[in-house]
DNA sequence: CCGATAACTCTACACATGTAGCGATAATCG
DNA sequence: CGATTATCGCTACATGTGTAGAGTTATCGG
């Protein structure tokens, strides 16, 4: 059965990191030492980003001797789920006995 | 004042190992692989050996994400000094005492 | 033969991406 | 509510190039 998990605390670093400006590529390495997370776990989130739309992704060439980049950037669909994420968040407060993440 | 010091066991393990098949080209992490080097020791041969006109290089474009190669060969001047190296190591064994490598 | 020092080797680190596999967590259904 | 199990995060490793800096070695001039 497929499931829908709530966003985890990382994957919610890592769309803010990417939502501070949305319009500019980011990669990987760099992302990483800005929200402390390892290789190992932050290229799965990106992937399954990607893979739900809410990211899209490229490639830049990058120096001989040095690997060549993927540029990961918010999509709309992205972009509305980190408001989502702070319309959420601000309705933390009442009660309402919990309320997750509701598919578009 | 420039100095001309006999390779040292590890650059003639290197030269060994491209000796081996000299048409074909090879990189730095394979060959510290077969020769047992860190990237901290063997690059640094590799390029000393190429600015003495030893080998020759070029690059290997290498698929995304993952670096372009940093390919060397020895040179017809690098071949010879293999052989040298050989006869050398012939000639160890009378008492001529100690010659050393003797520029080309 | 000896001392100055060029030349060298090695350990760390930086850059960059990604996978395998294990254990943790949480969504869904009975 | 509680068990199942999809999904996830993390550690470790692999691929690849290269530099900085510390310390070592050996050549050459005297």
């Amino acid at each position: 059965m497929k499931r829908n998990r709530s966003p985890s605390p990382q994957v919610v670093r890592v769309m803010h990191a990417l939502a501070a400006e949305p319009s500019r590529w980011r990669y990987g390495y760099d992302l990483g030492a800005e929200v402390d997370l390892k290789s190992g776990s932050l290229y799965p989130i990106l992937v399954r980003l990607a893979d739900r739309g809410l990211l899209e992704a490229t490639w830049e060439p990058g120096p001989p001797g040095k690997p060549a980049r993927h540029l990961y950037r918010l999509t709309a669909a992205g972009l509305d789920q980190v408001a989502q994420l702070a319309t959420e968040a601000v309705a933390q407060r009442p009660p309402v006995p919990h309320r997750r993440w509701k598919e578009a």
